[in-house]
DNA sequence: GTCTATATCCGGATAGAC
DNA sequence: GTCTATCCGGATATAGAC
């Protein structure tokens, strides 16, 4: 006894920690993804992470507070994307480069991607803040950006935020409904050629829509 | 208290009973968009339909009968637009009137929509079957309409699965994302105003995708 | 047909052993 | 730092009074 415990010293301080931290937030996220908030508890999120329930308190202290950190997680990954266009660049490379990006992360995260609908969707109960907010300034930026490409008669005279409510809903689409679109498609997963395809469709059909086409 | 009982004879029978099941089902429909299936618990269903928990059971059995019973409500309206396209019209009239209709839905029963979405990002536990038959059945047959428009040179050569995809998530997003749509556009309620706006610039956005235009 | 009372179980959270 | 044992509130479901 006295050698194991004496064992923990020989490990680097932190690195238990830091595994079980995030192997208890992947696990959270799928089950909060099947369950909801309320409908998933903290035995089962233990459970997928291999550890013993107060493990979970433990860390986190409360269902809540490991709700919001698994939120907390997602809005990171969706914030590295903030950035992405330019009103110097031509239209269609850079809504390209928008779509693009949106796809990629819709199908590398798809499980963060649900999470943050469901949220939405049962009325963003945690999620308020960030909507009005970060969101808000995001959103208005970019719409200032694609009116002005509109003004100078560089792309068709559309609604700005009618035209990222399109992008956002349409590449989101095949990660939240990814049970019905592969279901529909009589597919088991998604192949790296199915996304090929999705990606440049999505692109073609929203380009197309906004009078634009790429330069080759 | 004989009295009080005779009088029940008064009533026509099954009128309290459908308007019970009525506002359970309605009650239900909200509380499972909230929390979920799991999150959701009977008690605070049978307060928003003003009766007591057991009259819930009374009705409907279980928790997972009243929650199939909400589902089976919400695909009969589905339902009810299933036969709107035709191969022999125009393809543009025909794409737009799909889109309206869709649209129309979205905005008459938001909640309808959002607990679809849930249940489908969820993993959709109780609607596979029915996605794999049904839903799979209306697709195909659609898609293969807008597959024979392309071969006629009537619109843009785009992947028919793709646009029916992109058709349902730009409708649906107004619907299930109103949190998110409504605090973008500092607005406390969707207004008819807004609503014609919407059924616009997505019918436009997607004819144009289409290289279709209406008839004038 | 309707509601009250209750049985049974399970969840989140904590105290305290190791 | 980690896990076992336990408290307590609340959930579904039912039995039975009215």
């Amino acid at each position: 006894m006295n050698v194991a415990s004496g064992r923990r010293g020989t490990y680097k301080p932190g690195r238990i920690r830091d595994r079980n931290l995030e192997s208890i937030i992947y696990a959270a996220e799928k089950e909060f993804v099947k369950n909801g908030f309320r409908g998933t508890t903290i035995q089962t999120i233990a459970d997928r992470a291999g550890l013993p329930k107060s493990n979970v308190h433990y860390y986190f202290g409360s269902k809540e507070k490991l709700y919001l950190a698994v939120l907390n997680d997602i809005m990171t990954i969706w914030n590295e994307q903030l950035g992405l266009i330019d009103d110097n660049d031509d239209p269609a490379v850079a809504l390209d480069r928008f779509i693009q990006e949106k796809i990629r992360l819709s199908f590398a995260y798809p499980d963060a991607s649900k999470l943050f609908a469901m949220e939405i969707i049962s009325g963003a109960p945690y999620l308020r803040p960030f909507l009005q907010v970060e969101l808000r300034k995001f959103a208005s930026s970019r719409a200032k950006i694609i009116q002005k490409w509109i003004d100078k008669g560089l792309m068709r005279n559309v609604d700005p935020m009618q035209l990222i409510f399109l992008i956002w809903s349409s590449t989101q689409h095949y990660a939240d409904f990814d049970v019905q679109v592969l279901s529909l498609m009589k597919k088991q997963k998604y192949s790296d050629h199915m996304i090929r395809d999705i990606s440049r469709g999505v692109r073609d059909m929203i380009l197309t829509g906004c009078g634009l086409s790429l330069p080759s």
